[in-house]
DNA sequence: GCGACAG
DNA sequence: ATCTTGTCGC
């Protein structure tokens, strides 16, 4: 079984090591990274995690690289790291080219204990982090307007302190939340995100993480 | 007590 | 979080 208040705990602990600041020096390599399962209703199955390397700001892929396991730890809101971070890191370390800043598939400080699976990846590999949500998950916030480039900010229900922003990528279309996961302040994560952005909801690296993904879990089935 | 709840 | 198909709106 999975212990959830150790788990708490660890959070914690490891929430005091993440570092907001405005991203240092340039970006010139941009990852994407997401899993998938080969049954997602089931607990334990196995899992694929992939990351997808762009040049930035050409977003050119220069690498994909993809790791596979079994997948333990069932999922629980506010807990999807010690489900989904075992894979990830394997994968990292297949990487040749060491991406500047990742972009994760899920919140980085936006969440009940300041860790969300973006920063507490940050944390662990000591590398800039992005989060980009496709839900919401904790804080208060206004939506923003309905055109492209529109945003709001994300706030602690409690504190008041500001954590993110609601990010409307495409007209009409849900927008994303994207939060500092480590080594980034909320300005760089979310010009990050925007300026990888098409025409598409999803920011590049995390929109070709997931097609990456679709594309290898054939192969498995 | 009730609702909300990343992937 | 998966997969597929159809429908609707811009």
């Amino acid at each position: 079984m999975f212990d959830y208040r150790k788990a708490a705990y660890a959070q914690e602990i490891l929430k005091k090591k993440i570092k907001l600041q405005p991203f240092k020096g340039s970006i010139n390599l941009v990852a994407g990274c997401d899993l998938t399962f080969l049954n997602p209703f089931k607990t334990p199955t196995e899992g694929i995690a992939a990351f997808v390397i762009l040049k930035y700001p050409e977003l050119e892929v220069v690498e994909r690289v993809y790791a596979t396991g079994k997948i333990t730890i069932p999922y629980v809101p506010g807990f999807l790291a010690f489900r989904e971070i075992p894979l990830l890191i394997r994968a990292f370390r297949m990487i040749k080219k060491k991406p500047d800043v990742i972009i994760v598939d899920g919140h980085g400080i936006v969440h009940p204990r300041g860790l969300g699976i973006a920063a507490h990846l940050g944390v662990v590999l000591n590398v800039p982090t992005v989060g980009c949500a496709k839900k919401p998950l904790y804080g208060r916030f206004n939506m923003p307007g309905k055109q492209k480039g529109n945003y709001s900010y994300i706030f602690d229900k409690y504190t008041n302190e500001k954590l993110g922003v609601v990010l409307r990528t495409k007209d009409n279309v849900k927008p994303v939340f994207v939060s500092p996961g480590n080594l980034t302040d909320i300005e760089t994560a979310g010009n990050l995100v925007f300026s990888t952005v098409t025409s598409y909801r999803l920011p590049e690296p995390t929109r070709l993480a997931h097609n990456f993904l679709r594309e290898i879990r054939k192969k498995f089935l």
